[in-house]
DNA sequence: CACACATTAGACCATTTGGTCTATAAACGA
DNA sequence: TCGTTTATAGACCAAATGGTCTAATGTGTG
């Protein structure tokens, strides 16, 4: 029985319930009823238990979030452009559904302190995302790559904090007005 | 006894762990033993538990935090200066703890959608700081100060979450940096 | 001293937590 | 068909969870 399809269902349904109420503030509980599989499934699929799912989930997620990047900004004709089109995919993810999902990184970030394991996925996806970002803005010819792709990228988080708060994407489409209203570089 | 004193140490000590590991990760044992007082005085204090504790915990640093703001910009002599100085303040108060603590509201974020009373309190604490920005940049005469305060506020909280995450305040003096670099309004 | 009130102290409870373990069932090659 | 592997199923456990409740202990006032 297909080995993979339970593990990235388990993979998927944590990763939307992480982050929407935290490492801590789901159970494994919640997690297999919703997945609609058995414990057994779960400790066959991550032995680590609930860290090792939950950093698989962020992986995912933050691969994606990687992935949407690198569309918007393929399909952008300046770094500003790229920026302004990564605000309306996060605000276009975020509105259809019926909780707006937090950063994938920012559910687990509170968990690092008791789960150092958390911490360098963490700090290893933000690094893919700036990174990624950078090399965007190296295309570009933007002056600093590095510090561009830094400042985007806090922009995003601060944004998409406020969106998680809020639960709305009205911050995202904030943001992008404001980028494009910046002088060009 | 000092009723409030150790109504006090108990908010404190809550700040500061829910700061750190978040609402859910903080269990009502760890805080009690943090401050040294029994089950009895929390539900004293706090007949509402957990939930009124953490509502308390961030309202008091909320308003810690936008003190703060007020005497940054009070000092400054400039919207730009200000914004400066709040990274500065904000670094500072970052750098000698042995944990980078996490923007108080953040942390009972995650908590919200099975907490709904600390959904208010998340936004009021939010609405409350932006509303001081726009009066300081409304004060130093920005174009547009309702805009210019939700751009920084935004800024902030994104700095904010990369400095709790990487444990460092290097990202507020990446962001003071990055202001003092604009064009002066 | 006596009285009322404010506060502390922690035993106790039902529920939930993450995790382990054994038994079963399906899949598949020999 | 047999045996092995892969995966599911869930009972079970110790520990921790938030919360309630009753005693006891101040503490100040008449």
């Amino acid at each position: 029985m297909s080995s993979s399809e339970n593990r990235d269902k388990l993979i998927r349904t944590a990763s939307r319930l992480f982050r929407s109420k935290g490492y801590a503030g789901v159970g494994l509980k919640e997690i297999l009823e919703a997945a609609d599989l058995p414990k057994g499934s779960l400790y066959y699929h991550f032995p680590g238990g609930k860290v090792e799912l939950a950093d698989a989930a962020t992986r995912w997620a933050g691969d994606w979030v990687a992935a949407m990047l690198g569309q918007c900004f393929d399909q952008a004709a300046s770094f500003k452009e790229g920026g302004v089109r990564a605000c309306e995919a996060l605000a276009a993810a975020a509105e259809p559904q019926s909780c707006v999902p937090a950063c994938p990184v920012v559910s687990i970030l509170q968990a690092t302190p008791s789960e150092p394991a958390l911490r360098k996925t963490a700090q290893e996806i933000y690094d893919m995302w700036t990174a990624g970002l950078a090399r965007q803005a190296e295309r570009f010819g933007v002056d600093d790559p590095q510090q561009a792709a830094l400042s985007l990228h806090m922009r995003l988080q601060g944004a998409w904090i406020l969106a998680y708060a809020q639960q709305s994407g009205a911050a995202f489409h904030h943001l992008a007005a404001e980028l494009r209203k910046e002088t060009v570089g």
